[in-house]
DNA sequence: CGATCCATTGATTCTTATCAAAATAGGTGG
DNA sequence: CCACCTATTTTGATAAGAATCAATGGATCG
């Protein structure tokens, strides 16, 4: 098993992140490092939830990017939300078990059966946390589609990556790296590729970001967050 | 206390609704109708639940309309979700005791605390079902905002108001009565209350739906659920 | 009757979509 | 290493959709 601590680069992102929402205590951690160790792989595009289908285990994604999706007969599709590493890709409830909305690998990576928590209290919290931020998450899409221009979208969603992979251990100062493509990013946004990608181009051209060979780097995380002016869930516990 | 029965057109729709969702018992029932005889009263524009704010219990709309906002500084408005007689305002969870939206009257009305499940244990499917369709709504809206056209938007929106209303037992065959204004609508669908305008005429005038005096026809539900071409959650229990 | 809120209309501008094509990059097999 | 293939980014020209600004009408209410 991996080695474990502060100043240590090489925790698993899930490890990280879960750690970030919630203090975790060392029976957490291993049980969180051996379901990560036999974590299953997949393949891009392959689709890991179908919608409509029951959810029998609640799953984390351990490695790769995947995406929540809902698609209309015609072929526009709509991205609802981004999954990254450490994030549940399915959630089994009692109550609730039918997945509302598909779910599709956009890298290859790994997922894992979450551990009970029952079984393991310490992960109540941080579960609670994660599942908290996702209905947050959720909202600032509604407000994203349904408010911000083009431009202040793409902004809005890079800072909210940001802060999320953060969490992971995956991002600082508004720098990591991601394999969207401009087309993920249109359906995301309710936009087309083309203004993506011209909207993009000014953001460059004005110095707002930089965005090469899949490293995106937003020069002024604070001005984004002023001027989109809205509040984020702070997450007010330590790290792991 | 009122009445119940199959035949009955007086049930309160919180009742009403919840019974529709999951089948109640003799005592859920009893403990629903006295938490609704003994709701507290609201006007127009009050915030009902206040963005950030601890939730301490859960509450129920009994009568009325209301709905989730986000604004944004410069004034921008987001209607998240609108919210119905016989919906939940605000959910305690110990997970997640932090409001993510503030709530706002838009109406005058009601509103009661919910019964506790854990005591009225048939209240706790019609609990969950509930919560399940809250999140669909939301993709739902997702959906609306990145994808579909105005004219889209207006439809398909007043066919969810339309399917909601009819588990409270509020409308019928696609007929129902709102206090909605085009202002509201257009907060809630990313749009201006001019285009809201334009394209209510519009579909108006394409036969497609009625609207004077707060009272709404949609005149071919089934045209509309086929061309938006979306699955909607299904509710297979038996009435009430 | 004035005040207010809401629906409506017109004229215009701005944003974003659409269509089509070219350039670039990355990967594969010969 | 090159030729080819595919996915992605970029560009240009044009059209459609929705916003904006400003004003008028209609109702309702005290």
């Amino acid at each position: 098993m991996k080695p474990l601590g502060k100043n240590n680069v090489t925790v698993e992102p899930v490890i990280r992140r879960l750690g970030s929402l919630a203090p975790l205590d060392g029976p957490a951690v291993t049980a969180l490092q051996e379901a990560v160790d036999g974590a299953a792989s997949f393949s891009a595009r392959q689709e890991l939830v179908r919608e409509g289908t029951e959810i029998q285990h609640s799953l984390l994604l351990v490695q790769g990017w995947a995406a929540r999706t809902r698609c209309l007969e015609d072929g526009r599709r709509q991205i609802i939300h981004f999954l990254l590493p450490g994030d549940f890709i399915a959630v089994a409830t009692a109550d609730r078990p039918i997945a509302s909305s598909a779910v599709t690998a956009l890298t290859d990576g790994k997922f894992c059966a979450a551990p009970d928590p029952s079984a393991f209290p310490a992960l109540r919290a941080a579960y609670a946390v994660s599942h908290a931020l996702d209905e947050a998450y959720l909202l600032g899409q509604i407000m994203r589609l349904g408010r911000l221009s083009a431009h202040e979208r793409i902004q809005d969603l890079l800072l909210e990556l940001s802060d999320r992979l953060e969490l992971a251990g995956m991002a600082q100062d508004g720098q990591f790296s991601t394999p969207l493509t401009q087309e993920m990013l249109a359906d995301a946004l309710g936009l087309t590729p083309v203004h993506v990608n011209r909207t993009l181009q000014q953001a460059r051209q004005a110095g707002e970001l930089s965005w090469r060979n899949g490293e995106v780097a937003l020069h002024d995380p604070r001005e984004i967050r002023r001027k989109v002016g809205r509040l984020r869930l702070r997450v007010s516990q330590p790290m792991v």
